[in-house]
DNA sequence: TTTGTTATACGAAATCATTCGTACAATAAA
DNA sequence: TTTATTGTACGAATGATTTCGTATAACAAA
């Protein structure tokens, strides 16, 4: 029930820490140059901005800092879901799903994932009334 | 292919617009008001500059200026969709979807529906290789 | 006609996100 | 030891978004 919003740059922070579990400056800042232009105390920045924020933790104890992310994709998946599930869907999760579904041509093999997903979720709910 | 991207409170008189298809700064400021703490003028202010970004056109020829959406629902649900897409989910669809999925419980019927869409998409779409 | 109400236009403050320059400390290399 | 490299800290410019106050015009009511 926390207020997450990463802003987008952080969220490409997020992404190589989740990836990666723990990095230093450096070793974020080598990914994030190499998919667009930015400057090392750019990165830097964002990141002590972010440990400010919870977003991050981080290990002072040696010369080069090294930071964890302290939040979940999961969670932050989910929390972005709801805003646009309530901003653009108005709420409807059905359509919050086709309109991911028509983003963009689906493969056979992803078809095939997502109706797993939906009988295991279906399976897994035969609580669910009516 | 256009650089789309409303920001939050932009979407907020977007999805007035497309329920209402037209409306007076008035009419739509008071749907926001019921939403949320927002002042005249500011509403006002900002579907002046979505008039002037290009996201809505108005018609002047009266006192009580009326607005319509430029920019479709679909377009802005698709580009956002892209972005999350890319931001959040590697680029996965499939990995969307479930996001989607999983973003709140699901009643049978909605089930139901993106049971049906799946098979229409499937259907219309043979031409897919393996 | 005078007064009050309801519009739009405009300027500008407040906030936030992004960006980078510069200073300085620690370490490595010469 | 001196010099170069590689860190972090910090301040501040820039630009976008959101917000509102004030001015002024059109219209309605008294």
């Amino acid at each position: 029930m926390k207020e997450l919003q990463p802003t987008e740059s952080e969220l490409e922070i997020l992404q190589v820490l989740w990836q990666q579990k723990e990095a230093s400056v450096r070793q974020v800042h080598e990914v994030m140059a190499s998919k667009r232009e930015i400057g090392y105390t750019t990165t830097l920045k964002l990141m002590q901005k972010m440990t400010e924020k919870k977003l991050l933790k981080r290990d002072t104890s040696q010369r080069v800092h090294i930071y964890q992310p302290i939040i979940g994709q999961s969670s932050v998946e989910h929390s972005l879901m709801q805003k646009i599930k309530k901003n653009l869907f108005r709420g409807s999760t059905s359509r919050l799903v086709i309109g991911a579904l028509s983003s963009d041509p689906i493969s056979k093999s992803e078809l095939q994932e997502i109706r797993e997903y939906l009988n295991k979720y279906e399976a897994s709910n035969n609580s669910t009334k009516k």
